[in-house]
This record gives structure tokens, C-alpha cells and sequence, in this order.
DNA sequence: CCAATTACTGTAAACGTTTACATAATGGTA
DNA sequence: TACCATTATGTAAACGTTTACAGTAATTGG
């Protein structure tokens, strides 16, 4: 392989001029430029990118955390964030946490190896960023889910609104007894979910029954898991609100499978509207999530902060979501 | 951030020492080991594998190119090979190429750039490894996607034996005009599973008809644009064969919009067994590929051929399928 | 007791860049 | 003309490792 230093013997200049033709052009004069650039192609250079990053102890790669790769819901926010990543010249290094807990640490190793960045995680929990001593500290970005803590910088939806926007759908339909298939207890959007499905029920004058909520982890599985406690627990409803596309697809499996028909018996409103929600039957009424959008910005934050010249943008960017209905809803049978 | 120089410091002895200690600690003594490693823990040391990675030329990473990340299909394969590459110190880059042609060329410039040290693809293309004057060749190995050639390794299943089984599970149910939704055309893969549903009609004694055979891009979409072509084509069948489940999820939409009842009116056999085909209704008889195996096992070649001490494989490995029926298969309505 | 071997450690070069600093050339201005 | 500012280029150090080679001490074999 040739180096710099081949193309500045060919060129007949200084390796310095050389590296500056193609870092700083405009601090080389025309002529010079010329000169190094049919070097170069003549003598085929690339510049090694892992001497470059050493040097400047830059990698020009982003870690994105993903909980399961498997889920289709992430494809569309990392296409997004590609598309950014790629016009500034970054890389995406992505990190498939298998829905663990915990499964980021084998990927933060190679944070504290100064081998990305910055991180953008798209888990619920703060990752444990190993912060280099002596040196800039690495950004972290949430994408989806958050905090509600104005430290975090994160892109998502008001899952509070979200929520009671696809309860309310549910509710206009006329259903009274509605169930709720949250995702994991404990993270902020999961709470958020559940504040807004509270909040319907209670504009509607209704009390809501603490037997008609139950957890998944967004999962297929789990939402077929769900759904079977839900009808093991004899509590009678005639709506289901799932917290994930995913999860309404497993309990409508279920209910079939006790037969229940769907919508017929029970109607069903999902979260995320991934590519599926439109293929299963009934279609599935979900709440749409930009996703592509959400990585966008997320990834656009990212390299602001990184000092690429993007403008940067609030804290705690919420991007706009909306209900699609489609066939999984209708009123209750009398 | 401290360097290998503080630790050295720290304790009393020289940078050599301590990279040895590090790398090779058979060739150091126990007592200067010992002192050695109080020496890291003392200074919080973390090697910097920048540095390394641009003293050894080597990355210790491996890029994957994915056709479309979208595709669920995928997850399993990526998650067999991070286990293996986990197991020997090697990180996945993955690359999306967004089911396009050329769409693996962003990511071979971080190849002609060193970035990485092998590329393992399971798009169908053989891509364009750009080579290392005066260095060791680049290894590439395929996934899934295979030439027949013996010069490129690859791991898949028997495609041909796989579609006529898929094929002659619809003769036995006695059907005997059965479309097929192939995938693209031009690759092998697709060819050797054309080859194997006409193989299977033959020996049943059917001539098969140009008309029944469709293409897509194993995409929903694209299942649910084929099922269209066939049905507008005017061609009459009782059952329809498609290369992957999502093109047979996209077409028993299709099949439904148009009146016609799944698996009454329509047989259908999907291809793959993702997760998903479990849940649409009716449930999806489908081809099993090995997913996760088939991702240890290209990982495991990958890792032979850099050199770790994995034991390799025969240059075309072929794996296990099978068929699971389940409910989309049924004898056609007389 | 000497030579040869072994086991361990240190010295210093090298990997390919970027960049602070020095230098040279040019042009403008007083 | 002398000076300064500007522009263009070169010199050389630095980044943090690995590793060939050299050196020293301890051990072995005769």
C-alpha cells in the first residue's frame, strides 16, 4: 500500500503538504494541488483512516445501542440515522443488547477503548458511559425512550399523549372495559404510556381496573404471554391496548387461539406502526411513530455535539405521532 | 487517560514489559507480572486499541453486509455471528444495504481503508473487495447467498432440495397448479429454488406453467405485488409457493383484498420460518433455515481463515432444513 | 571453571498520520 | 529601500502501541 509518503516523493512536496491538500485544500495553492492530486491517483493512495484516527483520536463512528435487533420496529430510526451519519462522513456501529439487561456492556468496552465517538442508545436505561479522563466527555443521545431528566439529550414522542390518543380511540368506539399491554415497568415511556392510558379512562368518568394491565417486554411473545394472562384472569374487557405493534400481533395469536375473534369480540389498537401492522388480519390500528425521523434527528444532535455544522436542537426534541386506524378496531358487540 | 508509559512508571519497569505482560505474559516473570498488573489497576489503565489497531493492522472487526435491515430474517444470522466473533475478541460492522444494488459500496471503502479485517455478506452479489497491494488479501466469505463457485466459501442450506420439498408438501396435499413467487431473478439462490419446485412438478409428472411464476424482492411489499400479478394474470392456481415469509405474509394480503380465503380458497408455503410466520393468521408453513447456525458457522470460517484458532470448515457448507406445516397448507377445495 | 544455553528485560525503531513551528518567497506599503 | 504581512511550504515531533534486537543474569553441561 502506498503511503503519504509515496505521493509526496511523486509529487515532489512534503508529506505535510500533502496531508493538507487533502484536509485544508484551501491553505495549498492551486498548482501544488494539481501536482499532489495526479500523485495520488497515480499511485492509487488511500489514506489509512486507522493511522488518521489515532492520530486525532477520532473514529468518525457512532454506537447505537439497539435492545433487540430483531424487532422491525428499529430498522426504520437506524436507516435515519445512516442517512445522516453517512452525509457527514461518520460510521454506525451498532450494538444488539438481545433485550438483556445489560447487554451494552460488551459494546461499552469499546467506548472505553476510544473507539466510537459518541453513543446513541436507543434502550431505556442510561448506559454507564465510561468517560475518558482528560478528555471530552462522550456525548450520549436517547432516541424513543428518555428520561425526564434535562441532563439526557433525547428524540422521541409524547408517549403520554400517544397513549391516551390511541385509549381515546378506543374509548369513542364505545368500548368501556379496556386492557393494557404495557411494555417493561419501570422506564419512563412505559410509565408515560400508562399516564395516558389513565388519563383517557379518566376524562371518559371511568376508574379503570388495576386486573386489565399487564407488562411484555414489546416482544411477539410476550404479547401472546399477556394476552393469556389477561383472559386467565377472568377480568372481562373488550379492548386491548397494546404498547407494541409486536405485542398486539402476539395477543391477537392468543386470543384466537381461545377463541376470541378480533375485532369481532375484541377490538385491538397497537404502538409503533412497523412495517407488519399493515399485513396482519385485521390490520392493525396503531399509533404511528416517525420512526425514520426520530433517527434523524437523533443522529443530527449527535454530530452538532460532535462540532459538525449542524444546528443543534433542544434538550428534549419531541417529534409529532398520529393514530392510524385500520381494521383491529371497532365498537363493542352488544 | 493514562498510557502504557505511566503504567511502565508506575511499575518500574519498561513499555515492552508491560505490552508483554499484556499480550504474551509466558515470556514474563510472575513477579513482574504481578507487579505489572497492580500497576494497571492502580492507574486505571485501558489499552488504547486505536493505537493498536493501527500498530498491528489489524481491527479486529468484521463487516456484515446486510441486504435489508428490515428484514427480520436477518436478526437470528447477525446474532449467531456475534456470539462467535464475541467468543474470539472480534466486533461486527454491520452494513445495510438497503436492497439495492451497489448498496454494499459505502460500506467497501471502509475495507479499502483497512477498517476491517474480513467481510462476510449475505446479499447475493459478490462484492468487490478492494485488495491491499502488498498485503494479505481481504477475506470474504457468503452467507445464505452462494456462487457456484468453488473459490468463494459460503455457508447456506440446499436450495434446491429445500424448494422441491416446499413444493412437493403442496403436491401431497394434491395440489397441482402451484404458483411460485421467486426472489430476484439472477442470483443462484433463486435459481437453485426455481430449479427445485420445477423438479418437483416434473416428478410429479406436471409441466408446469410460465405464467405461475412471479419475482419479488422476499420483501412484504413486493409478496403482496406479485400475488396481484398473479391474480390479474388470469392464470388459475390452488396454491402458491413463495421464497421467503414475507413475500408469502404480503401475499395472502393481497389474496384477501381479492376475495380469496386462506388457506380455503389458496394454499400457501412461505420460506425461512421467521418469527413472525408463527403469528399471522392462519399460521405459516414455512422452510427452516438454520438461522442462527448458519451465522456460527460463517463466523466461525471467517475467523479460521484470520487465523484464530477455530477449526475450518469445508469451503460450501450446507446446513440442515426442514419443513414446518402448519396451518396455510391445507388440499385444495375440490 | 568456562562456554553455551535459557529466561527475562530493556532499547529503540516503526506504523502513517496531523500539526505546531520555522522558513522562504511574495507583494504591498511607508 | 527597508519593513511587515501574507501565503505557501517544509521540518520534525507526537500519538501509543508492538516487536526485532541487544543485553544481562542465571542456569546448565562438560
Amino acid at each position: 500500500m502506498s503511503s503519504i509518503k509515496d505521493v509526496a516523493r511523486l509529487a515532489g512536496v512534503s508529506i505535510a503538504t500533502v496531508s493538507r491538500t487533502l484536509a485544508e485544500p484551501e491553505k495549498v495553492s492551486e498548482a501544488t494541488q494539481r501536482k499532489v492530486q495526479t500523485a495520488i491517483r497515480r499511485s492509487g493512495y488511500v489514506r489509512n483512516e486507522l493511522a488518521r484516527s489515532f492520530r486525532m483520536q477520532r473514529t468518525q463512528t457512532i454506537l447505537v445501542l439497539l435492545p433487540d435487533i430483531g424487532n422491525p420496529f428499529y430498522s426504520l430510526i437506524v436507516q435515519g440515522m445512516e442517512e445522516i451519519a453517512q452525509r457527514y462522513g461518520f460510521r454506525i456501529l451498532l450494538g444488539d443488547m438481545q433485550n438483556r439487561a445489560g447487554g451494552e456492556a460488551k459494546y461499552l468496552q469499546t467506548v472505553s477503548q476510544r473507539q466510537v465517538d459518541g453513543v446513541i442508545s436507543l434502550g431505556s436505561t442510561l448506559p454507564a458511559i465510561p468517560q475518558r479522563k482528560g478528555s471530552a466527555r462522550i456525548p450520549l443521545i436517547m432516541a424513543c425512550e428518555y428520561l425526564h431528566d434535562d441532563a439526557v439529550t433525547s428524540v422521541s414522542i409524547d408517549n403520554v399523549a400517544a397513549a391516551q390518543l390511541a385509549t381515546q380511540h378506543l374509548l369513542d368506539h364505545g368500548h368501556t372495559r379496556i386492557a393494557f399491554i404495557n411494555g417493561p415497568a419501570t422506564t419512563p415511556l412505559s410509565k408515560d404510556r400508562l399516564l395516558g392510558y389513565r388519563r383517557a379512562l379518566k376524562r371518559a368518568g371511568l376508574s379503570g381496573d388495576k386486573a386489565l394491565i399487564v407488562r411484555g417486554d414489546f416482544s411477539l411473545a410476550s404479547g401472546e404471554r399477556a394476552a393469556r394472562e389477561l383472559l386467565e384472569s377472568k377480568a372481562r374487557f373488550s379492548a386491548i391496548f397494546a404498547a407494541s405493534d409486536a405485542m398486539a400481533i402476539g395477543a391477537i395469536k392468543e386470543l384466537r387461539a381461545r377463541g376470541k375473534r378480533v375485532p369481532h369480540d375484541i377490538s385491538i389498537v397497537g404502538f409503533d406502526d412497523i412495517e407488519f401492522a399493515q399485513y396482519v388480519e385485521p390490520p392493525l390500528t396503531t399509533i404511528h411513530q416517525p420512526r425514520r425521523e426520530i433517527g434523524r434527528a437523533a443522529m443530527q444532535q449527535m454530530l452538532s455535539e460532535l462540532g459538525a455544522p449542524v444546528k443543534p436542537m433542544q434538550r428534549q426534541l419531541v417529534l409529532e405521532h398520529h393514530l392510524v386506524a385500520r381494521g383491529s378496531s371497532v365498537p363493542p358487540r352488544q
